[in-house]
DNA sequence: GTGGTCTAGACCACC
DNA sequence: GTGGTCTAGACCACG
């Protein structure tokens, strides 16, 4: 796995395994049907207490990241269907930030501009 | 003060205060050099432990919304000198959550038309 | 921990632990990500109360000095990314300090004279 | 007189006065036997309450920076005699600062040249 | 066990 | 009256 932890990090550690492995199925790096790494092998490779990693799993399992086969493991859900919910969230995240802007004195126009001008390079 | 606190918000009361009181001062309801409500004033007000509120004013005033005088109160700061970190601030998150749209297959395109609707519907 | 209290200090308390423990990182004598002590085994040891080590703590995460991760403990940082934010700090309370002495009527070649005395008696 | 106050210095109020009429004072634009402004001119004219003032100058009689006779008023001191151990005082904070610059990994060549570099500037 | 938040009640210097 | 510091004791989420 290609997940790495930092301590220095302010969420909680069960927080940052899901959110990075979210990112992974999300990114279509793990496809759908694929199995996850075992709660205590991937304990083991990132010295974390396997509690913390049972955290992370239930918490995706909760959110449809992952379903999970009693005695066979854990696999990746249809990205598919997630990203319809994912895409409106980040449109909702969006417009609170935007509306945020307002009383910093930025205006619509302003906003435009640096988006193109991130598209430009090629960010 | 038009401030209202949520209890069941699970951020810490002394950010919530902090919070409501720093877009007063960036809206400029609450202008430069003007006074704010004493520490165990809005204690009482909010009825919230007077340590909580010195705590959020500390915060404001290490990060410039307010300067505080000892024996006389505490005051709002001129905005336009915090405006500018402020945007840079805003600017920086508008990347990062740009970046993150990406991977949930959101063009740059559909962002920018997003917004234009937004700013149509004269949000 | 090699710290004492001075109660005589009109410092306040979180402030002389905050710089002797400062001291401590700068100095080298705790390494980079080196664990301090826990915010209630130092109150004990100190006999201080436990919220008066955290405000230090806070302090200097604030300050760069440590990062404190929850439910684990506090570590001291980086000290060489610090190094180049203190030596300016340093250089211009020098320089406002020399710009004192004019006043004072003493001029710049005493001063280097005086430097340089200190030097050689290897202080 | 030309004080001006600022009401963010963390400062006490009483400091702040005595502190700039001290300075009139060692650079000689109050003369010795120099009548000072009377308390009750002062604290109208800076619009600080005369109790605050009467602190500031019994704060600079105890430090020898002048002397009051009763009716007639304040009167600056000889300064003459106060430089001496106003250099003293001076070089000792000096000191300190230097040997602090060592923890910081600064070399005592290095403080020259940055002084030497002051002088050539005329700062 | 850890850091972090909150309350209640006290004391201080300053104005 | 004001801001600021400190203590004592409690509760929480995290690991």
């Amino acid at each position: 796995m290609l997940i790495n932890i930092d301590f220095r990090d302010k969420r909680p550690l069960y927080e940052q395994v899901s959110g990075k492995i979210e990112d992974l199925i999300l990114k279509g790096v793990i496809g759908k049907d694929e199995p996850l790494p075992s709660v205590r092998s991937l304990a083991i490779e990132l010295s974390i207490n396997p509690n913390t990693i049972q955290k992370a799993y239930s918490a995706m399992e909760k959110d449809g990241f992952l379903y999970s086969v009693s005695g066979r493991g854990s696999f990746a859900a249809n990205v598919e269907e997630l990203r319809p919910r994912k895409q409106k969230e980040f449109f909702l995240e969006l417009d609170g930030l935007i509306r945020r802007a307002q009383d910093l004195g930025i205006t619509i126009s302003q906003i435009l501009e640096h988006i193109t001008a991130m598209q430009a390079v090629g960010k």
